[in-house]
RNA sequence: GCCGACGUGGUGGAAUGGUAGACACGACAGACUUAAAAUCUGUUGGGCCUUAUAGCCCGUGCCGGUUCGAGUCCGGCCGUCGGUACCA
């Protein structure tokens, strides 16, 4: 072969690869150190592997390949997600069995992933809808359970209240939050976590309902604005709202609840800002000022959050505010600061308790945070109330009514749920021909009575069997372990193995999954710590998420229903506009923006998501089959920062063929087809020396950090170089090998094997650089004057620490002689081997 | 609204507080070619001036500050993207 021809020798090295199960993971040798580089579960989707997969995978693959040659054992698994919807209504609408779809679907991923290269350990793929499995998701779920943390609770599904499962991941929420400060994860993400579980202090409150044995609890995180409160406001659903409920007002109160329980979530939230509620005609005794104050309900009150009983301080609060205004309810200043009559003043680092003062008690003149310890205490002595902690978190829905998912280890036997027996695991799921819902609302499961009725296996007795299926998340939230021993049938994982491999060192994948399957994955394994499964606290040690890849940029122009071109700049709401896609020749740049050529009509220039109906995929296929895997992986990493989002641009795909096209002939005679005969034994010069250990500790370096695009322009500076020279140090070319090899690992394999070596490239060591090599003869300073660039000086580069012989051939440089004669040198900056700034008094 | 990220050439991007624009794309010019593709060489932030590849000015969203020196640090705006939202 000549010419750089990646269908050729991208299979062979595959091939290669997996036959040889070059990759597969020693997990006999305890003496290296370890290194776990893990990529986020894939769902295995009828579409296919989109550009968006490689970009994280290409990101570990590099980071393994580069561990292993460090001489770490490196642990680099793939397997599947593969329960979930889609694969169920394909089954609903054209009767393949989901088992069929997803055997398919994960043929093809596997297909995918090995012509792009990767070098995960195939012997330890896992698959969530394997029984041999899912028996260890139901295996976890028992222990939940047996913990108290498994319970059931009526939910309304579809409106009607049925039984299901939830996981109190809640009594989690402080050690989710805790850890947090144990792992290296992005800010952004540990953020979104705290925010999701939502902690905050305050203090429950008791306020007695007047002419009622009763008390209102309520929480609040401003007991300071105690004396404030002039209402008090229930949810809907609070069970107090009958007793309070006074006779005339029966009737309004009971049509408001029934018109919110009719509400959806979203127009109890998002499109209905305008406060609605209705007065009970009750009344509650304000603790502190035991002036009697109404009841109201209302639906801006959640029964879920809280006590689902607030007290109400409009003067502080900007939705009782609101809601006092629009029913004219008095509104109190008890914090200085702001103008209660015209918003509530919210702020509580500088406003000073005002009017807060009773017979036992004042916390007037205090700012707020004293004024909150004070009163909490009072009411503390008082039996009033309490210091408490609350949590946005909520329980975990865990029940799904569908097929494809797995089954609960759970029966029912007179009504009763009873775990099955770890040795009665798995609960198969039962070969069907209908997937079709119950139309009860209930699992499809349940229409399948030879599978629902059973027989309690421990007693004989009759029993029916649970008919929910667990969500999507069950499975990825401990496949990870798997994949440390996928083949152990006593438990989830070996504790042995599990102290080896754990945590996971490194662990990427999208920011989608930021919240909801880190939290459940960190909930599930720290209930695994508990019950002596694993040994670590926290599963993922460093996280990072990889940027979304945009389509390629796009140029919009908007016409009006005349035809008229409208700028973009200039668009009113509620207009329909025609857009016209422009090419690149059709624009051109103003200023900062876009305008067709020769107009001054602003347009619009940026990427979108990719999307079907926007028809901006990239298929990663067609680029393999056009470029090659090599490019497709080295255009992806060299397109910017991991953690950017970024567009994707085909020329910038054949910019990176054409650098490997490069890297070819800068080994091989394309005439000849051989290695060409100017790579021999010959002894590097000082400037080939220098260059080669220059792109070693940048490559090393960017690898380390993760900032792949700049070591990829590393290694095309050296081949830019290398090119050129006539004799090109064997030695040199192969140590440039080995630091292609994470990137670009076929077309090394090739050239490496062509260049004669016989050892596996992928477990050769990774070259060191040594500083003496970096240094040359001479290097260039640069001179400012008064901060100004003014001229380059090039010194000899033993001269670089000798300030005094720098500042002289500095200051005797002509151009700088200009702007230094005549006038006082006040001082003069040296920063050895870099600059000297040196200061005039003009 | 709140939380978080980010604003650098025509484009993607690079720059331990120390020569802004590495590397790549695109564009332009040239070489090779009957021609095209491929490949190679050179130029390429804007402007002024010039015989000059000399020199000067401006330039990292905007305004201000710290510093000998700011894309980088600090304060205040503006904009884009992501998350989240009646959480008491």
């Amino acid at each position: 072969m000549s010419e750089y021809n990646p269908a050729a020798i991208e299979p062979k090295w595959q091939k290669y690869w997996i036959e040889n199960k070059i990759f597969k993971t020693d997990d006999t040798d305890r003496s290296k150190p370890k290194y776990y580089v893990l990529d986020m579960f894939p769902y295995p989707s009828s579409s296919g592997l989109h550009v968006g997969h490689p970009e994280g995978y290409t990101a570990t693959d590099i980071i393994a390949r580069y561990k292993r040659k460090k001489g770490f054992n490196v642990l680099h698994p793939i397997g599947w997600d593969a329960f979930g919807l889609p694969a169920e209504q394909y089954a609903i609408k054209t009767g393949t069995h989901p088992k069929i779809t997803t055997k398919e679907n994960i043929q093809r991923f596997r297909e995918q992933l090995q012509s792009l290269g990767f070098s995960y350990d195939w012997d330890r793929e896992v698959d969530t809808t394997d029984p041999a499995y899912y028996k260890w998701t139901q295996w976890i779920f028992l222990q939940l359970y047996k913990q108290g943390l498994a319970y059931q609770s009526s939910v309304a599904v579809n409106r009607k209240p049925m039984r299901q499962w939830m996981l109190r991941i809640t009594a989690y929420a402080e050690r989710l939050l805790e850890d947090l400060e144990e792992v290296d994860w992005p800010d952004s993400i540990k953020e979104m976590q705290r925010n999701w579980i939502g902690r905050s202090i305050g203090a429950d409150i008791d306020f007695r309902v007047s002419g009622h044995d009763e008390t209102i609890r309520v929480f609040t995180t401003r007991p300071d604005t105690l004396f404030g409160a002039t209402y008090m406001v229930l949810s809907p659903e609070h069970p107090l709202v009958d007793v309070l409920t006074t006779a005339e007002k029966k009737s309004a109160v009971v049509a408001y609840r029934a018109e919110a329980a009719n509400k959806s979530e979203l127009d109890r939230t998002d499109l209905n800002k305008d406060k609605s509620g209705v007065f009970t005609g009750g009344h509650a005794v304000n603790p502190c000022t035991g002036k009697e104050i109404p009841v109201w309900v209302a639906d801006y009150v959640l029964m879920s959050y809280g006590t689902g009983a607030i007290m109400a301080v409009p003067g502080h609060d900007e939705r009782d505010w609101e809601f006092a205004v629009k029913y004219d309810i008095p509104i109190i200043e008890v914090v200085k600061g702001g103008d209660v009559s015209k918003a509530a003043y919210t702020d509580s680092d500088d406003g000073i308790v005002v009017n807060s003062a009773n017979d036992e008690v004042s916390i007037n003149d205090l700012p707020v945070a004293e004024a909150k310890v004070k009163i909490t205490a009072w009411l503390e002595k008082k039996g009033l109330g309490e210091k408490t902690v609350n949590y946005k978190l909520r329980d975990w829905l865990f029940s799904r009514q569908r097929y494809w998912g797995e089954p609960f280890p759970v029966i029912f036997v007179n009504g009763e749920p009873k775990p099955m027996r770890e040795e009665d695991l798995p609960v198969t799921l039962p070969e069907v021909e209908r997937y079709k819902p119950s139309g009860t609302g209930e699992s499809p499961l349940a229409t399948i009575e030879e599978w629902v009725n059973t027989t309690d296996p421990e007693t004989g007795a009759p029993a029916r069997r649970e008919t929910n299926t667990m969500p999507q998340w069950a499975g990825s939230c401990w496949y990870y372990l798997r994949y440390i021993d996928p083949d152990y049938t006593e438990g989830p994982v070996s504790l042995e193995k599990e102290q080896y491999w754990m945590p996971v060192d490194l662990y990427v994948g999208g920011a989608e999954h930021a919240v909801l399957h880190l939290l459940y994955a960190r909930f599930w394994h720290k209930v695994l710590y508990d019950v002596g499964v694993v040994s670590t606290k926290e599963p993922f040690q460093r996280l990072v998420n990889q940027g979304m890849i945009l389509g390629e940029l796009e140029f919009t122009a908007w016409k009006d229903a005349a035809g008229n071109y409208v700028p973009a700049n200039a668009l009113e709401p509620g207009i329909d506009y025609l857009p016209e896609k422009l090419s690149e020749d059709q624009v051109e740049k103003k200023g900062t923006d876009f305008v067709i050529a020769g107009t001054g009509i602003v347009i619009d220039a940026r990427s979108f998501k990719m999307s079907k109906s926007r028809g901006n995929v990239i298929n990663p296929d067609v680029v393999v089959e056009q470029y090659g895997a090599d490019s497709l992986r080295l255009y992806e990493m060299f397109m910017g920062p991991l953690e950017q989002v970024k567009p994707w641009s085909m020329k910038g795909v054949e910019g990176v063929y054409r650098f490997l096209k490069r890297v070819w002939r800068t080994f091989v005679d394309e005439e000849t087809g051989k290695i060409r005969s100017g790579i021999g034994d010959a002894e590097p010069d000082r400037d080939q020396l220098k260059i080669m250990h220059e792109t070693i500790k940048k490559v090393t370096e960017d690898i380390e950090g993760h900032r792949f695009n700049t070591a990829i322009s590393q290694l095309m500076i050296f081949n830019n170089e290398a090119m050129k020279w006539e004799v090109k140090p064997a030695g040199l070319m192969k140590t440039y090998i080995r630091l292609l090899d994470p990137f670009a690992p076929h077309i090394a394999e090739e050239l490496w094997e062509m260049l004669g070596e016989k050892s596996v490239l992928a477990f050769t060591e990774w070259p060191g650089y040594e500083e003496k090599y970096l240094q040359s003869d001479s290097m260039v300073i640069a001179v400012q004057v008064n901060g100004k660039l003014r001229a380059s000086i090039e010194i000899p580069s033993d001269k670089a620490g000798d300030k005094a012989f720098v500042l002289a051939l500095a200051r005797d440089n002509s151009q700088v002689q200009k702007y230094i004669e005549g006038v006082t040198v006040v001082k003069e900056i040296f920063v050895p081997g870099r600059i000297v700034n040196i200061v005039v008094r003009v």
